[in-house]
DNA sequence: CTTTTTACATGCAACTCTGTATGGATATGT
DNA sequence: ACATATCCATACAGAGTTGCATGTAAAAAG
């Protein structure tokens, strides 16, 4: 054993900083957030606590770079199919929007960190999770809302389904799938039965031609 | 200060319990579970820790107790609307039902217990949320497609809707909205939207007359 | 090459929480 | 009325965690 390792490289402290992240995703995910030390997570990533205050100012903080490391806005996904022959198709927009949020969250990382929010932390220190949950759900159904208004005036909306309805509806069974598949993403598939979903919902409330 | 106070009558020592219990709400629901010392419990009742480790073994057997106050199988609403008219009116049934729970949730007991166990807690010691999480949601959807099924043989479905489908689009939307409605129940009513959610989605499922 | 800063490891004091052991006063059984 | 079990308060030992202070070897700056 050597007296004492030191100091690395900025690329190699680098390195540690997001092997301790990956680490607090491990054991956050597997014991919960309240139940892990600081001490857990410094020896899952083969170093000690001195790495983890250095990087962090505590635990909270650790928490926060966590989750800035999968920062998805709604605003992100509708930006990425930017397809000009969709201003006149809510409908189809609103469609692909959902599927590449739905192939973002298959991802390990962003399903990992999602269910950790959602699943495995409580409220603690200066963190409110219930606070940043509140602001993803407002800030997608606010965007659902003004897809499914522009839908509604193209008349592409049944008559007696209103944008605000159509908006809750869809957000609602997209966030209550998230919530199951989060519990055990093994049980199935969140692309496919999301898809059917999205799909069977567009479909229902789409005016008959 | 009277120098000790002594043991209570059988009726009194329930009330205790009862106390005990109501301020394991109150205080998990605001500070989250793991981080509420079984003093803060004992103090918020008026108690110390010593009546605590009376009633309850330890945090986990009180937060089981906190929990069995509550216990409402997904049968009890089936039964509870036995109405020997549905039988031949599944979808009517179903209505019922989600109204039936609607109701219940709106319950300050209900809902503040139901807010711990999905918002406030994560695992710990002997108990998993998650698992009690996939108990509820597994027996629900199961007698949702039981009933849906028996509406599909009825010919009360869309053609292109299977029974499976109906259910998890109903479970998804119900649940979705329970989650949020959870995290801030002041934000709205949860029976109105409930109702018109469950309104809305069978109307939609139905086949057209 | 020298100095300074970086990137950690190690050690320590303080705090909090738990579980249990003990004690006491009264309700309850007989 | 007496003995006993009940209901709860108090005290204590132990473990675990946090934050900081210190040490230190190498990288970076000059």
């Amino acid at each position: 054993m050597q007296p004492t390792m030191a100091r690395r490289t900025k690329a190699e402290a680098a390195a540690t900083r997001e092997a301790l992240l990956d680490a607090a995703e491990d054991i956050f995910l597997e014991r919960g957030v309240a139940r892990t030390s600081l001490e857990q997570i410094a020896r899952q990533a083969g170093m000690t606590r001195g790495a983890v205050y250095w990087h962090f100012r505590n635990k909270a903080d650790l928490f926060r770079a966590m989750l800035d490391r999968v920062r998805m806005p709604f605003q992100e996904l509708v930006e990425e199919i930017d397809d000009p022959a969709l201003v006149d198709a809510p409908l189809e927009a609103i469609r692909l929007a959902c599927l590449q949020g739905l192939a973002r969250l298959e991802q390990p990382r962003y399903r990992r960190v999602h269910a950790i929010l959602i699943h495995h932390c409580e409220v603690f220190g200066e963190i409110d999770p219930l606070a940043m949950q509140n602001e993803i759900a407002e800030e997608s159904c606010g965007a659902l809302i003004e897809y499914f208004t522009v839908a509604c005036e193209h008349r592409l909306l049944r008559s007696d389904i209103t944008p605000e309805l159509a908006a809750r509806l869809l957000q609602s069974s997209l966030g209550g799938l998230f919530h199951d598949w989060l519990r055990n993403h093994e049980h199935f598939s969140i692309r496919e039965r999301g898809t059917e979903m999205v799909d069977t919902l567009l479909k229902l409330l789409a005016r008959e031609p």
